[in-house]
DNA sequence: TGTTATAGTATACAAAATGATACTATTGGG
DNA sequence: CCCAATAGTATCATTTTGTATACTATAACA
């Protein structure tokens, strides 16, 4: 019995949701619709803006969020999720889901550990 | 309106699932059950010892697989999925899934830029 | 005696991801 | 004239990942 090469697929999601920073801004955009490129700065504490905006091009070049330049001074920029981007949501909360258990997991492992 | 940090949670199923080897090692192992190391390294054409080693290590140090080794010469140890392991299985086939639709999807594109 | 098999470890190196910091353009306001 | 605000770039340093290659122990087998 082998594998499948179709099995692979699972990279290209990952691929995707891969990166210190993608997931979060994916909850983002998902939880607070569209969004300032300083508002996701100011809700990412810690990213820098090279990691933000390399992201979000990133993103953007897979057609998972959709980038909207407005001609001002200062300028204006607002990221919002597409509806390709949107069937990522069970991922994303499935995930969610289990990364909740999981970090139960690790405190009952813990509290075994240390008793 | 702020993003709890528990949002924030899609990191650890992440951290566990991400690297080059090891969704599909967990696939395998899923769906092959029981595996020695060296039937491991013949699945994944290309990992070197030390990478597949290293995954495994760290899949068994979140309690997803089991190591058992037996005391015999040549050495062997066989690979399985624990059953806190299993519950990884839903997030595994929505990637697959999505990574499905994201191939077509890619598709599309491509064949819409050439015309 | 030399070779093979297994499941690794050790070492060195290369490449990719991430981080820190400084810099840019523009324009409205003081 | 100078400063603040926005959405970036550019450059360099550091960290994390991954690759390549050689090496180990031990018993069975020829």
């Amino acid at each position: 019995m082998k594998i499948e090469p179709e099995l692979c697929r699972v990279e290209d999601a990952l691929g995707i949701l891969v990166g210190k920073w993608k997931p979060i801004i994916l909850l983002h955009l998902l939880k607070e619709g569209t969004q300032r490129f300083s508002e996701l700065k100011r809700s990412l504490p810690g990213i820098t803006q090279k990691m933000l905006t390399k992201q979000l091009r990133e993103l953007e070049d897979e057609d998972i969020i959709e980038r909207v330049v407005y001609p001002q001074v200062p300028p204006k920029v607002e990221y919002s999720i597409t509806d390709y981007g949107k069937s990522l949501q069970p991922i994303l909360e499935a995930m969610h889901e289990w990364g909740k258990k999981h970090t139960l997991h690790k405190r009952n492992k813990n509290k075994q550990q240390s008793s």
